[in-house]
DNA sequence: ATTGTATAATGGAATTATTCCAAGATGAGA
DNA sequence: TCTCATCTTGGAATAATTCCATTATACAAT
């Protein structure tokens, strides 16, 4: 916690006690929360915490590259506080989604054709999966 | 065309003239239109066209498995009529979606770790990248 | 060809996710 | 402690998508 605020101090983001508690939410969590998962939790503490609020704040981290928006749900965004590289594994009945830490850059060459018309910058794999919990 | 009608024929699926319009195109189209550039498309021939029928239309595709949903792009749904698997690439400029076939199967081994919590049934990969046009 | 019926099309309202905005509040540097 | 750039808030606005009641129609059976 200490050590949170010390990494924000004077670096332009101010540190309000509701974007204290979303960091705190967010630090070291790997369950992917959307947004209103975080705007629940967070009010939980500050009844008035606003959906903006919890917005600005996610955009705020995102361009600092401490935060990830997370594409694998086609109905919403989720967030990964988690910015170094991974991919992902999501269950496609209850929509759990995990990390998934392994290196396959090595594997992952564009075909000529494809470099042709783009410099390519990164990538994210996007498993799909079911798990143990849904395979009852 | 014909060979459009005809493989929709007897098989549960009503050939209207929108969805006739839908299907042609889609045909081949490696565009990755969002649900607005189909209604857009549709429109032009069939002024009075809804949202609701194009969305229906393509969800009955979709359950076809005639028709995939491309979750690239965090700001809206983009679709594939091409289903055999292949991945895609989105220039961070412009948003252009194009495809990448190649078959990276065999590297896409996930870690024991995430195979004693899941079973795997798929994957995709997002690439990222500038294109040629944007590159200015 | 005619008809019956299950299915589709339509317009508009409803929902959901996200962004925007104006006004008041406050963190943090001077 | 004071100042002010930045943040918070509630509510309105936007955008994507879904829902719904009504009307229309494709197509299978006659």
């Amino acid at each position: 916690m200490e050590d949170l605020i010390n990494k924000y101090k004077g670096r332009g983001f101010k540190l309000t006690p509701q974007r204290i508690e979303i960091l705190r939410f967010l630090e070291g969590n790997t369950s992917h929360p959307t947004a209103e998962d975080i705007y629940r939790e967070i009010k939980k503490k500050y009844g008035t915490v606003s959906f903006a609020t919890v917005y600005n704040t996610l955009q705020a981290l995102k361009e600092r590259g401490e935060l990830l928006e997370v594409t694998i749900d086609p109905e919403r965004k989720h967030f990964d506080p988690n910015s170094t590289p991974h991919h992902h594994i999501i269950c496609g009945s209850c929509g759990k989604i995990e990390d998934v830490f392994e290196d396959y850059s090595g594997a992952l060459k564009l075909p000529e054709k494809v470099l042709e018309k783009f410099t390519a910058t990164g990538n994210h794999i996007d498993f799909f999966g079911i798990c143990a919990d849904c395979k009852n």
